[in-house]
DNA sequence: CTGAAAGCGCTTACAG
DNA sequence: CTGAAAGCGCTTACAG
């Protein structure tokens, strides 16, 4: 590996000279520039990260953190669909801090290890920030990572405080929007199946879609929300259980979309149309939604702002700003073909 | 942050101790060692990675090296749903990371980086190897990372040397399994639409395929072959323009199960029905597969193999082993709803 | 069995 | 404008 000691050698001047000329900071002779500069790209030297990270007490890490881990061994059971959407995030995720040159690290993380634990060890890292993803409520680390002085940006959970912020859709208001298209279409009785109520998204989007029926008169019938898990054969598996106990409804809101295939596969067992018998959406408008037959009627999530501005965020933390308030992004409705005026009872 | 320095003080030791300790390296009397973990515990002690880093000169960190981020923005246009099967790959990746106790490293790339400097950007991170996913057959970090001395496990890319390996499905098989499948329901003309033939699975996939033609006795219609990409939006515009030129074919072999939905698509909107009229095949057996409708015949790959073995291989070299063997996994034929007997001329 | 010292490759006051 | 020295937090010969 080449040091800076070897350019310094071949270029005639200290290290120091050469850290200046390379981080650009002190004032430096133009000629004595030039020399550092070519004798670096002569020898192919690039600094050293870890040295950097080592003496500057941070390195340009932001730690991603997600719910795979956290499950255990349970994930290696389901197709764990439930993942799609956030791969779209991610994406962003990368392609912003890859703009900004900052790596992205997952780091290892043993079972036992507590939620102090999680914040000790990405300091050992020298993490300049964290990103969080989709966790549950309940998850310990969100308490620990709110506590500690490690920026922090949550995504789809919330978390607030001095260093710490999120963003997140309009959830409720997305499930608003599809809920008053139903009724629009003289849906009543709907059902909802969704995920589950321990994640912020799951519970908004109850409590929006609880909000249309108030604001139009009518009332949401408990037993027609369903928890069924986030994944396609869970879904799959509630609605089944569902149209098993009763068929008194016209129209199903699911969780997300990955949720409604499940769901549409077994509408379809049974016999049932969509949306002529039965009108179903979805929620995140993923890149397969229009791939379904029918269309799938959904509310669309900004993955791109979602990722690229938990980034930024997280940057602006980094860079000493304090008390971010968190960012709500709007939705979207969008209506395909899943959907259609309520069959006369 | 807590030092060895503080902890050595506590508990009435040297550094040089609580390191041998907490490393469990050389002989310590049983009454120190106790001392030493207790201080540990007690001051909350966790050793600082980035100086263990450095001065071993390696850290337990693997770089995850994927297509994302060489397609610069492109990516931002188009669903991506290509990557939705090596998703699971990359669960199983982490999963295997994690309990080796090794953190996961997505590199920023700057994008005027050459393959020489990708590789000088790792040595920099000290990282103990790199896990290159499903590049293109063309990418130049294939030899600049063949010919480096940093232990190197491609997946679904050929790369071989002292300290390179790489693991595949046995693509040729899969293909020809289903071709073959395909051939026994009666089916003669079948189409290929495959996302490309620059990556090593595509090419392999087109030419099992053939082989199971040419075994058979028959000839497979080169126009018959099409690249399309490996998103569903290019797989769907492709099926569109193919049914747009000839409707000769009795069946349709997608390049995976994502492409398939979207050829799923175009047939439906030509008011074809499969399997009644086209039969149509997917690859990779993604959880999503079941769920169309119909469900997907296709090969199945095993991603819990892929993902686990690449970080086993992975680690052996860290360990020392040179020149392992590629390994290539079974694949083994899903049969569901989409194929069926073809129809008579 | 234990510790003082050197060193990993940088950056940054401090001095000139 | 430039450099010698200290220091980031560890580990590891070396010596005892």
């Amino acid at each position: 590996m080449i040091t800076s000691e070897q350019v310094a050698r071949l270029a005639g001047v200290s290290r120091t000279t050469v850290s200046r000329v390379l981080n650009g900071t002190g004032r430096i002779s133009e000629e004595v520039r030039q020399r550092v500069l070519e004798a670096a790209a002569t020898l192919g030297y690039e600094p050293n990260v870890v040295a950097q990270s080592m003496v500057r007490q941070r390195s340009r890490t932001i730690v991603l953190g997600m719910f795979h881990v956290e499950e255990g061994l349970s994930f290696s059971r389901l197709g764990e669909t439930k993942h799609y959407f956030y791969l779209d995030v991610l994406k962003y995720i990368e392609a912003e801090a890859a703009e900004a040159d900052y790596d992205l690290l997952q780091p290892s993380r043993p079972q036992d290890m507590t939620p102090e634990g999680y914040v000790r060890s990405l300091r050992t890292r020298n993490v300049a920030g964290a990103i969080l993803l989709a966790l549950s409520s309940a998850d310990a680390r969100i308490p620990a990572l709110v506590q500690a002085d490690l920026p922090t940006v949550f995504i789809d959970a919330v978390g607030q405080g001095r260093f710490a912020t999120y963003i997140k859709s309009d959830n409720g208001n997305g499930a608003r929007q599809v809920t008053e298209h139903l009724l629009s279409l003289g849906h009543r009785r709907i059902a909802f199946l969704t995920g589950s109520l321990s994640n912020m998204f799951g519970m908004e989007r109850i409590l929006g879609a609880q909000q249309a029926f108030t604001s139009a008169g009518y009332s949401l019938d408990p037993d027609l929300i369903r928890q069924s898990g986030w994944n396609t054969e869970q879904a799959y598996e509630a609605a089944c259980q569902l149209l098993n106990e009763r068929r008194d409804f016209t129209a199903i809101v699911a969780g997300s979309d990955l949720m409604a295939m499940g769901i549409l596969r077994a509408l379809r067992e049974q016999g049932l149309c969509v949306p002529k018998d039965v009108s179903l959406t979805g929620f995140d408008d993923v890149g397969l939604a229009r791939y379904t037959e029918p269309g799938l009627t959904t509310v669309r999530q900004d993955k791109e702002a979602m990722g690229r501005q938990a980034i930024q965020l997280l940057l602006r933390m980094i860079e000493g700003e304090e008390y971010i308030p968190p960012v709500t992004l709007p939705t979207r409705l969008v209506v395909r073909q899943s959907t259609g005026p309520a069959p006369i009872a």
